[in-house]
Parts: structure tokens; C-alpha cells; sequence
DNA sequence: GCCGATTTGTCCGTATGTATC
DNA sequence: CGATACATACGGACAAATCGG
């Protein structure tokens, strides 16, 4: 539900953008003209700016203005540094997303798992390995960690559909943050038996965790990916922090 | 040169954060207690707090307070989210970096090189590839490309050294964005040659489009790195827009 | 080179809304 | 219900960078 002002804005500015209505390198309205045409204060006009910049759709520049730098023809496939589930990306490209449960269990962290993790020794946790399909070929291999505390009454009928879904929808539970580290691996025996990596040996590795709004991290996932289909964006800016 | 008043709030801030001095999952002082240890007003407050959300350090929560979300263990050897050259990134963690220069040329962008880099066909440009070394270990592959128009004489002796030394203290040239996407590719024949790959066969590709402070798009370069050194940070925040 | 107009960057103060306790 | 805390929005002031005359 965005119903605040600056993100109305954002989504106005955005479409501008992506529709041509703003060319390549050209320069949007000035804050002043734009202050009009959307009946606002500057503060208002400049948390959208700043959030187009952040996505990296225009690029300010003192005593100038705002420069359009979206190039069409880079449009990903991922959404650029957000939270995005699994089926919800499927779906917004047009493909068909399948899910198999390999493994579902209600287990204790150990040291190891703690290690690895950051949950606390001695959490109760779910743990399900499931694998994600995409137009009927084996993509990524996930290992889901859950609090107990937090994810209540999780059962393989749900890991079966979208856990996603459950948490927002059943669980009110809303993810804020969450920290991702990529590496690349070296395939394991696993890997091998249900992923189709043809000649790879190894894979892209995705390791998150994920806060709920209490500031509660509740989800630990190491997603493994087949490296063919895999794909990561991300816009940085130097700061002078 | 942080000057800004924000900018030295967050640093005090983060400082603070990172040596303990409010732990784990504990809140921050509110923002009104803030403005009165700091003496600015809540815009400022607010703006360092912001900074501190999208870096992952704190996560705010509506009618309660301001989480501490760091954990020390999980610290990374590679900034989050930020720009920065091999050279600085290699010193920051006390190692020695070496470069050898592999190939220096001046070329026109043909088709197939503006489809791949987003450069204008026809465009001038340097083209540099260059073995990187940590610790006498060759562990990064580049292929870079330079604008001639905005890198003006560039030469072999510059890129044995710091290019982007260069680029910063010499033309003046400030990187304000890039635009950076992560695959895991086969290796080449000539990944073969020079990284000492083990027995992976493919490897971490990072490519990034690299943003002039005039919004000029000057470099773009492939960064191929052995998989055993390579690890990507970012965190994400789930967005009402 | 200087000056004024334009544009973005920083900062302040205030008011109101919303969520939590 | 009231107190506290963060979220949104407005308006104003001055600084810094750019550009044109």
C-alpha cells in the first residue's frame, strides 16, 4: 500500500523513465518545476529523487540537475536490491514455478549449525531442503532454517506451496532486512544428485538472513543455484562516509 | 572530506555500534535524545539512522525504537554496497597487492563490443587487461575499458599502478555510480593460462558500468575472480513502493 | 573575471499521523 | 487513555556548484 506522497512520486518518476518519457542522458525537471507539478514541499520531491538514485535510474549532480542513466536494453531479470521471493520472480517473468520438498525436519542448533547460521545455540528450528523449479528444469537448491519461535505451525504442505506466502499472509510477519553474502562453491554430492549441472562443478551460492520487523532474525537460507541461470544486480553509489 | 553533519553522526554512530557500545539486538537512544546529544535537529538525526538502515547496522521499528542489528562475526573483507578500487580493498585487509598489465590497446567499439558494454558504436576507447595478485597469488583476471574522451592519455605505465589513482588524483574524475551484475561463468582458455583455478572450471563474474559525476557512462569493465576468494555482500530492504 | 540566475545539497523548526506500550 | 517513538510532510534559510551574459 503506498500511500504516501513521495512514493507516489517515485512510481510517477519511474514510469517517466521506463516508458521513454525522459531519454537516455537527458535531464528531468528541475526540483523547483517538479515541486509544482506534483503540489508538494521539496523534501517530498527529494526523498523520491533519492530513491531513484539509489536504484539506479537517474543520477543527481549539483548546480546541473538530474540525469536520466536508464538503459533499456540492461533491464534484468531480478529486482535490483530488494526481497523478492522465489515464486513472486517466476511469475513476474512469465514462468511456470514448481517446488519439491526434499527434507523436512524440527531440529536443535548445535555449535556447527549456530556457527554458520548466527542462530543461538540450542533454538529450536525447522529445517526443509526443497527444490525450486522453473519451467520444469531443476534450478536452485534451497536449505531453509526458521525459528520456532517465530515461524509457528510451518508443515510440509506449506513448504510445498510458497513459505512466503504463509508468513505475510497467515503469520503477519513482514520481512525488513535481510543480508545476503554470494560466493561460488564447489558442487557437493547433493547438488549433483538433483540439480542438472551438466558440465559445472560448482554453483552460485546465495547465504541470507532475514529479520523480521521486531529486529528478530528468524530465517537463515543457503540457496544454491545452477550457474547458467543465475544472475545478481546491484547499483552502488561512493559516498563520501 | 565528510564535513556534513550527517555524515559525521553516522559515523560516530556506526562507530559505536561496531565497538560495542550498544550490543546486539539492543536499542539505540530515540531520536529526540539523539538531537540533544548531538545538538542538530531530527532531519539530520534521521538522515545518519537511514544510513545506518540501508548499511545493514540498525533496523528501525515504528513506535518502538532503533534495533542494533550488527553482529561482529559476520563482518566481511569487502565493504557493503560501496565502490572501491583492488588496491584500497587489498590494503584495508593488510595485503599486498601486485598488478601485471597483460594487454594495452586503443580501439574502436564495433557492434559486439557496444552490445556487451553499452557503449556507443564508433566510441574511442582503451582497452586493458590486467592479472591481479594478492599476496603473490593471481586471483583477478580484469578486462577494462575506458572512454578516451573522458580518460585522456591513458598509458601502460598508469595501468601497472592504480588506474583509478589516476583517474581520482590526477584527472579529477569522481565515481558517483556504478552499475555492477554478478554471474559464475565457464572459464576461457585464457582464465586457464593465467588464475590458478584448481580444479574449478568456471569462476565469479562480476561486470559493472561505471557513472562520471557529469552522468557519463567512462568505463566498463569484467572482473573475473577465482571462486575460493571471491564473496559478494549486500543487504536488501523490503520496500512499500 | 565577475555577477546574477538556476539548481542541487545541507540544515533547521514545526506540525501531524501512526504504531507501541 | 496518555506518553513515547518513528514516519511523513511542509516551509524556510543558506551553502555550493554550474552556467550564461
Amino acid at each position: 500500500m503506498p500511500k504516501a506522497k513521495y512514493a507516489e512520486i517515485y512510481k510517477d518518476l519511474k514510469a517517466k523513465i521506463e516508458s521513454g518519457t525522459y531519454g537516455f542522458q537527458e535531464l528531468l525537471p528541475s526540483e523547483n518545476h517538479l515541486i509544482q507539478t506534483y503540489d508538494c514541499s521539496r523534501n517530498t520531491i527529494r526523498r523520491a529523487v533519492s530513491a531513484l538514485v539509489t536504484d539506479g535510474y537517474v543520477q543527481t549532480m549539483q548546480g546541473k540537475g538530474v540525469r536520466n542513466i536508464f538503459q533499456p536494453a540492461l533491464k534484468t531479470s531480478f529486482t535490483i536490491g530488494g526481497i523478492e521471493s522465489f515464486k513472486e520472480s517466476a511469475l513476474r517473468n512469465n514462468q511456470v514455478p514448481g517446488t519439491e520438498v526434499l527434507h523436512f525436519a524440527e531440529i536443535h542448533t548445535d555449535k556447527k549449525i549456530a556457527s554458520h547460521t548466527g542462530f543461538p545455540v540450542g533454538a529450536e528450528l525447522y529445517y526443509i531442503q526443497r527444490l525450486h523449479y522453473l519451467d520444469g528444469k531443476a534450478l536452485i537448491l534451497n536449505h531453509n532454517y526458521f525459528l520456532k519461535d517465530v515461524v509457528t505451525d510451518l508443515t510440509r504442505e506449506i513448504a510445498e506451496n510458497s513459505i512466503y506466502e504463509y508468513l505475510e499472509n497467515t503469520l503477519h510477519i513482514s520481512i525488513v532486512t535481510s543480508k545476503r553474502i554470494m560466493t561460488v562453491e564447489k558442487m557437493t554430492e547433493i547438488d549433483e544428485k538433483y540439480l542438472d549441472l551438466g558440465d559445472y562443478n560448482c554453483l552460485a551460492v546465495v547465504s541470507s538472513q532475514t529479520y523480521n520487523s521486531d529486529g528478530i532474525m528468524f530465517e537463515y537460507t543457503q540457496s544454491r543455484h545452477r550457474p547458467d541461470y543465475f544472475r545478481f544486480q546491484d547499483n552502488a553509489t561512493r559516498r563520501s562516509m
